[in-house]
RNA sequence: UCCUCGGUAGCUCAAUUGGCAGAGCGCUCGGCUGUUAACCGAAUGGUUGGAGGUUCGAGUCCUCCCCGGGGAGCCA
């Protein structure tokens, strides 16, 4: 689909687009209000902020696409002047008037308003002020605090990595399918799980759709989905969040060489995807897009475990064959690679059961860890999976996981067992990266964090 | 779970050696014809996280507890 029909947008219902004549001034959107200039149009939103002088006052309003200010003069329209002036912060307006172009204006243009009509009047204070804020006063008022200033674009920006994903598998006639939330079993078994009472057996959240997308790929050939993931870990960083939404593609007859190939394709994709329709979002964060575009220029590096373990032993760090990678070595390599890098084929002792052993040395696995730049972590775990019914089943008793409730899953590999891969991308670690964010808390609408469960 | 820093007005922070509880912002009022977290003036605003202790006197020192920030481990 071309680019130019992904951006149209159709017409729907929107209130109170007459005047008091009962003339239509159609309701657009603040990013669009460039294209309207010396148009008469209606604005719905929220008071974003107001500066008054005297004998002229400024409104800027909101509507979740962008921010127009309204300029009322009170030698022009006295009656109007005095009605804003009464306004306070996130009272929710339709105003009408007239777009001006003004190069005062940072977006190029300005409303002269002829009315304004208050739907609802706060009569109490906004609490989030324009200033400083500490995060936990932020995130108790977090269903306020995503109104406002860096907040918006990042949540345009997730709405846009989520877009990309999935356009892309379909794009590449992959089948979108579910794996289900309530499960009977850990998929890994290692990590900690949310436990609830299902009907008076034990259930758990899942932590992972992989076993399931195996299945699936089974019957479908190639799938993907998006869906949330639990993790019930203390984890206090700012790369960690106990609910996240992992985006998940598996492929029949697949291996670990083009199963690497696919992922490096898709974060391309999503780079040039949001640096493209969202390209002023990421300039109001900070990001250039033209930088991010060039992060991700193809193929990204492979380094093997054991080269990355030598690299990371010469610079400095304390660091052996069969560690597992920290957090600094995850900073270190980002910094020596300034870009995406694939740390292929660790040891199979740290990896889940059902990767697969690498046939010329069965203390390796063909799995992948994809470490994104400039320290934002591990943003893609994949692997080819163990097809073996025999190796699957040693894997499995080796690290003592309970084979009565996997059966399910060996008779993925009794029927028809093919080669096959797939991988997992934690999507809030993506926008925290493209949003050059400080914490993966804001790469979400209500982040659930060890400590915090409202709002 | 561990390490570390912190908790004072609605918010962000000061308070000297243990000696009268302070400022900015917000809200309210007044002023200002192009403001960009506007600015200027006035007024408002306090159980210093909780309990106990030391002291003539505790925001400040001691003990315990609660809560939050940052980090580690684990992971995406």
């Amino acid at each position: 689909m071309p680019c130019n029909q992904r951006r149209l947008h159709l017409p729907f219902p929107r209130l109170r687009e007459l005047n008091r004549k009962g003339e239509r001034m159609p309701a657009i959107t603040i990013n669009h209000a460039r294209e309207h200039i010396g148009e008469q149009v209606t604005i719905q939103g929220w008071l974003y902020n107001k500066r008054s002088s005297g004998k002229i006052l400024f409104l800027q309003v909101r509507d979740g696409t962008g921010v127009i200010q309204a300029v009322i003069s009170a030698v022009d329209t006295s009656a109007l002047f005095d009605q804003a002036e009464g306004l306070t912060r996130e009272t929710s307006l339709v105003m009408r008037g007239t777009v001006r172009a003004d190069d005062r204006a940072p977006t190029g243009c300005e409303l002269q308003p002829t009315s304004i009509d208050v739907i609802h009047s706060p009569d109490v204070p906004f609490p989030i002020d324009l200033k400083e804020h500490t995060p936990g006063f932020l995130m108790d008022q977090r269903h306020l605090w995503i109104r406002t200033g860096r907040q918006v674009p990042i949540l345009r920006i997730r709405d846009a990595v989520f877009r990309a994903f999935r356009q892309f598998f379909h794009d590449r006639g992959f089948i979108a399918t579910e794996a289900p939330i309530l499960t009977g079993t850990s998929v890994e078994g290692t990590t900690t799980l949310f436990e609830l009472d299902y009907f008076g057996d034990k259930a758990y959240l899942s932590q992972s759709g992989q076993l399931y997308l195996e299945a699936t790929a089974m019957a479908l050939g190639n799938v993907y989905w998006i869906g949330p993931a639990f993790r019930a870990e203390k984890s206090k960083t700012r790369k960690h969040i106990t609910e996240f939404w992992i985006a998940e593609a598996e492929m029949a007859f697949c291996d670990h060489a083009a199963n690497l190939e696919i992922q490096e394709q898709l974060v391309s994709y999503i780079v040039d995807f949001v640096a493209g329709e969202r390209k002023q979002e990421l300039q109001q964060l900070g990001r250039d897009p033209a930088a991010l575009r060039a992060q991700v220029k193809l193929p990204f590096p492979r380094i093997d475990y054991a080269d990355a373990v030598d690299r990371l032993s010469k610079a400095g760090h304390d660091i052996t064959f069969g560690d597992d990678f920290g957090a600094p070595h995850e900073a270190t390599l980002a910094e020596m690679f300034g870009r995406p890098v694939f740390v292929e084929r660790f040891p199979s002792a740290m990896k889940p059961f059902y990767m697969k052993r690498d046939p010329k040395d069965e203390a390796r696995v063909l799995g992948a860890d994809l470490i994104a730049p400039e320290g934002y972590g591990e943003i893609i775990g994949g692997s080819q999976r163990e097809d073996s019914y025999a190796a699957l089943v040693a894997h499995m008793e080796e690290q003592k996981l309970p084979l009565d409730a996997y059966q399910w899953y060996l008779d993925l590999r009794r029927f028809g067992s093919v080669p096959h891969a797939g991988f997992g991308m934690g999507m809030e670690r993506v926008v925290t990266w493209l949003c050059g964010a400080a914490h993966i808390r804001e790469a979400i609408p209500f982040a659930r964090q060890i400590n915090r469960l409202y709002p």
